[in-house]
DNA sequence: TTTATTTACTTAATCGTTTACATGATTTTG
DNA sequence: CAAAATCATGTAAACGATTAAGTAAATAAA
């Protein structure tokens, strides 16, 4: 065995031994310095190869203040949405060689505020999130960012910091939606959203009571029902009530796990959709045009917002002069229309 | 501002400074350790709060060579199956206070390996896998194993690896799944399965051919189709071509993405479900129930896999007696019965 | 030929924590 | 009351990589 000091594991002094040069040569040799002959390089790369040299993540960090970690802050993954859009994440990290720690926040402010916490110890180069519906006060982001490590948002924003953000329009996609019920003939449509401070949940709403003003149709408070962010049987029969106290012919949901919530109390009131209730639903889920009837979605281009805020923080850190505080992009959703909206 | 010396980061030494102390007895007051006294554990633990003192994560692993961060590596995340198993995962880890890094390798040997190799460097305490559909060749894990770093397999586990491992009956349930189709009276049942080595395809399938077997329906070759692992038009078309050429009366599907599959083939070939064609899948998606027709389904536990995986680490590093290699653990799946195999 | 520059390295400090090993003060024990 | 044990803290060497500064030899410029 080559490795005779350091238990098994072989690191640049292990190198520097067998090659008989110093830990700088070596290290500037893996690194391709200019200041170390083609030679020696070569030599170096070679015996690194052959005793399996994996450089030490921790040394490195500590050393170079740069940890080539990223974070990805989620409400939730029992979702498509956040499940695409780690993938677009992936698909840049992957090219840049960095690591992605993953949070799950399960929308409690308080595990935010602890994971935020954690982050600052200089864990994570940058931050990629989505905000918890329960995130009203925003101050342990704007103290990472304090502390130099640049988020961004997608989907889910706060506007009150200056910070990137990746969104889709959701409030013309709500508004949208929200016509293209009442062309299919609704005329009492009912918003069923959730609970929370993210705008992304204002924006709907605000695009959902637009339409309905816009088109003439009163708007009623009562026609929104809030319930909670998990698919619960406490939820479908929220809904039942709502169904059987205001009979809305159309709904709007606002969120993935909304549509089973939907479809289970339609038919457990025996509503018939869409010759009953007409159903729109923001969902990527693929099972989208094989559900009873097919499901009319809006559908949010998830992994490209996961790639496109990845990218954003990447050409920050190769330090194109980009504001990206200032960086606001928005990607369109897309209203596909499918049986749960058909005209009678 | 009491952080005069570096560029605004309280570190050890900043508060060393700021009580008249050693860094040893800061780090040992934080690690609440017997040699330092109450009071001034108190004073460090105030003033630590005060001036937001953030451990440095690289320092400390670096020197206690121990990470707090496990890594997660996964084919793929479209899927309610490993959506839910990182849930499960996370349940866990947050408890622990680690942090998890997590990695897909999109069903490529490559990638995987590559990943392995990132990891040997003692980035992670430990891995949770379910293996590459494209990986036969283990020895890049073995390696990992070798170099100290437990790995945990879930779902897709590695068979000729002594390692810990969580899985479900996968034989059992394809063998009750097909039983429950000849029950349902399928005369010519498909098992429509995906490409890759890890032995839960072939354990899904060898139940499949006993429950042919024993019930004494011919076994054809050909009534097995395999799909690339992504839902593709290429999927649907091939499946098209097949219930045309076999003309099944039963389906089963092994991966989760194939519902949608299989039900654009049919509803293109204009094949009713469950009148021309019963079908059931593995998968536990919350659109089962709302499907046309409902799904039956066989849900895998996937939370609670994930979470027995993490649990069975984290006995592991607490040094409990367990010889983790040898953990092997079977939760089993449960068959739910709905209108896609409902009799006629 | 002398001086300046370039090349190819080495030395040693550093990143922020942890920890084996002092040390000096206090308390206990014989 | 001296010796031993205990307590609370400090000193300094790790952990493994990076890098500013230095050096000796080779090459180029004056």
């Amino acid at each position: 065995m080559t490795n005779e000091n350091n238990n098994g594991k072989v690191n640049m002094k292990t190198l520097a031994k067998v090659l008989n040069l110093s830990t700088a040569t070596i290290s500037k040799a893996l690194s391709d310095s200019h200041e170390i002959s083609y030679e020696t390089k070569q030599r170096v790369l070679d015996t690194a190869a052959q005793l399996n040299y994996v450089p030490n993540h921790f040394a490195s960090s500590l050393r170079k203040r740069q940890s080539n970690t990223l974070a990805i802050v989620l409400p939730e993954i029992a979702d498509s949405f956040f499940s695409q859009a780690i993938n677009g994440i992936e698909s840049i990290i992957t090219k840049h060689n960095y690591h992605a720690l993953i949070y799950l926040t399960h929308e409690s402010y308080e595990r935010e505020v602890h994971m935020f916490n954690e982050l600052s110890g200089g864990r994570v180069d940058g931050v990629l999130m989505s905000v918890a519906s329960g995130t009203k006060d925003t101050s342990h982001i704007k103290a990472l960012q304090e502390g130099g490590i640049p988020v961004v948002f997608f989907d889910r924003i706060c506007e009150d910091i200056p910070a990137a953000q990746i969104k889709t329009d959701d409030l013309h996609s709500a508004y949208v939606a929200t016509c293209h019920l009442i062309d299919q003939g609704c005329k009492n449509i009912s918003l069923v959203t959730i609970d929370g401070y993210p705008s992304i949940f204002q924006s709907r709403e605000d695009g959902y009571k637009k339409a309905v003003a816009d088109r003439d149709i009163n708007l009623r408070a009562h026609s929104i029902l809030t319930l909670s962010n998990h698919h619960t049987e406490d939820n479908v029969s929220e809904l039942t009530k709502h169904l059987n106290a205001y009979k809305p012919d159309g709904i709007l949901a606002t969120v993935e796990h909304l549509a089973t919530t939907t479809y289970m109390a339609c038919a457990e009131m025996g509503l018939k959709i869409p010759q009953d209730v007409k159903v729109i639903c923001f969902t990527n889920q693929i099972t989208a045009p094989i559900l009873n009837p097919p499901l009319t979605t809006i559908f949010q281009p998830a992994f490209e917002m996961g790639k496109q805020a990845a990218e954003l923080l990447f050409a920050h850190f190769a330090g194109k002069q980009i504001q990206i505080e200032k960086e606001h992009i928005v990607i369109p959703s897309q209203l596909i229309a499918r049986g749960s909206t058909a005209n009678n």
